[in-house]
DNA sequence: TCCAGATATCGACTATCATCTATGTCTTGA
DNA sequence: TCAAGACATAGATGATAGTCGATATCTGGA
């Protein structure tokens, strides 16, 4: 279970001085996380919900793929970082961790955004 | 070859609304080319190199990788449109495109950063 | 015309990943 | 206590990606 929030903070922007290996090998990760069109989908359909989250059984019907797949992807988003898990009886709610997002944008792009 | 810049903005922030599929898929190849930590630190590299640009035979020397291995990196961040490309003699130059990370920024946080 | 150096391409190998089916775990309600 | 439903995990499989050594291509100079 990564940081990402700590990870691109620790990190200074793309173009401002050479990332070194270490600091590489920690943000690379996340981006790998959010490098899936089924993920992209999977955030911006958590993020656009109703409430800013949305349970496993929203989600599975927006995909043409097996529910285990669905979780596998949410799994790998969550163990990044990216979603926040909350299970709330037989349901399990996500949630975006927009901070992550702000904190990668702002270290591929430079510009100082805040969650 | 793709056009980042086109893709990116072709899309709504993730936390605006529901990614289509289509889109997805026009824009998670862009975050795979920069999801490597190679490619991260080649990225930053060339960004932060004397006159925003630097050829391959300085990248070379900053790995522990074999010739070919950067030759490919740097063929993968070209053909994602993050890298321009410009030979001049027998050196290769490469530059960043900054506009090309600004747009995948907006995207990825929704903040309205035009490079 | 030829050689040396810079970079790209090729082919092979290994590791990682996305997906599936089958199954396990947990919670609610009867 | 049991059954049903929501979600996760396990194991297998085919596809993709990172790396290498060998080789090709291009350019400048002798």
């Amino acid at each position: 279970m990564l940081d990402p929030v700590g990870a691109a903070a620790c990190c200074p922007p793309l173009t401002a001085r050479p990332l070194s290996q270490a600091q590489a090998d920690q943000i690379a990760p996340l981006l790998k996380a959010l490098a899936d069109p089924v993920r992209l989908r999977l955030m911006s359909l958590v993020a656009s919900h109703r409430g800013g989250e949305a349970c496993v059984c929203d989600l599975n019907d927006a995909f043409d793929l097996s529910q285990p797949t669905i979780s596998h992807h949410l799994k790998v988003l969550h163990d990044a970082g990216l979603l926040d898990r909350d299970k709330r009886g037989v349901w399990v709610y996500y949630r975006v961790r927009s901070a992550a997002l702000a904190s990668i944008a702002a270290m591929i792009a430079g510009t100082p955004a805040i969650g």
